[in-house]
DNA sequence: GGTGTCAATTGACGCAGTGTCAAGTTATGG
DNA sequence: CCATAACTTGACACTGCGTCAATTGACACC
């Protein structure tokens, strides 16, 4: 039993893997079905005996690089920080060195969620994460009193997660060639001057 | 001989004004060439006795637009702003009711620029004038010695041209339901704690 | 050893959307 | 009446996704 689904997992293990490894290389561009088949050793029609279509591969796949790095884990130590400014840098620190890592995959999804109901919600899910870390860092501002005050809770919150959003680390890294750090610091600042009293 | 160019021209015209009608509606989204020519009345073949590609219609689309909207004119204007809060505040005006006019062709070219040259050198000439506008900003601050300390005038211009993305303005707008108006003051109050000290 | 099952393979096909081609139509102007 | 330019029609090639049926090879169970 143990052999069989080893040996089960272990192709779709190599799809999944694949899929990864030509997201990140390829920066989510131009990554065909037969290219992962290949990349994964098996033949183009054996992808669909382990998903059903090109979308549900790439759902798998979030779940797949969430699994691997261990974000939830990562997520959770951002609560740890006591005060409202270093919660802020240690989202920050982590956020702007998890892009790099997903950002191929994501930005496959983000070209696809138009047309496509299944890429939309893998979308909308990972966002959904983000959305939450920027409330968390929101509130904590909040509940110190410092939130600027020309702001509500709710539209700092909005304001927040646009800022650090994938689009403008691609924005600020690719295009303006800033390195991760300089992405790091300068928006870490940049965003407790617009939050922050 | 002037007849024949009103007719040819007005093909054209129909053309390029169907495809910003449907990128419009669409927000750029599933606008395909056959629908374009049922739109504009013509057969699917005859846009291509106009334009050589679906992207060379983009492109086209765009310089009708920037033409039509007399784009040119209305940032010339801006020039006038006498002080650097003047002008930021003008240019978000400006900007923050440009957007959705331009939305959809720019969704559209943004979609297929990552595949498609043509498209990406037309998405590029266009961010290539916003990003000559958020120079002219930061460039007036700088002058007036109003430049927050811990950015350099380049790095003020890059970050200050990915905040004012249309990206950022499509994630307020369309996934938060911010306003026009609310989207244009709160980006303004946000910009001014941003760089200005 | 026979049998069933399951993963995978092969080759063929349908579908959508872009782009091309050739042949025919229509209007206009010399 | 003829030439030309704009346009139409129908057919076709190409790419990439997804599907299907028939086949192979391995392993497991009785």
């Amino acid at each position: 039993m143990s052999s069989k689904n080893i040996d089960t997992n272990s192709t779709r293990l190599k799809i999944l893997s694949s899929t990864c490894k030509l997201m990140e290389e390829r920066r989510g561009i131009n990554v065909k079905m037969s290219e992962i088949a290949q990349n994964a050793g098996i033949s183009r029609q054996a992808l669909y005996l382990h998903f059903a279509s090109r979308t549900d591969l790439m759902v798998a796949t979030v779940s797949y690089i969430d699994e691997i790095k261990d974000v939830t884990h990562r997520i959770a130590k951002l609560q740890e920080a006591d005060c409202a400014i270093v919660k802020l840098e240690a989202f920050m620190v982590f956020w702007g060195n998890y892009i790099p890592e997903i950002y191929g995959l994501a930005k496959a999804l983000l070209n696809t969620r138009d047309t496509d109901e299944a890429a939309a919600s893998a979308w909308d899910s990972c966002m959904a994460h983000l959305r939450g870390m920027s409330q968390k860092v929101v509130e904590s501002i909040c509940q110190e009193g410092m939130l600027v005050s020309h702001l509500g809770q709710q539209e700092a919150s909005d304001l927040f997660w646009a800022l650090v959003s994938i689009q403008n680390w691609e924005q600020l890294t690719l295009e303006c060639n800033w390195s991760t750090e300089e992405y790091i610091e300068r928006m870490t600042a940049s965003l407790k001057l617009a939050f922050l009293k």
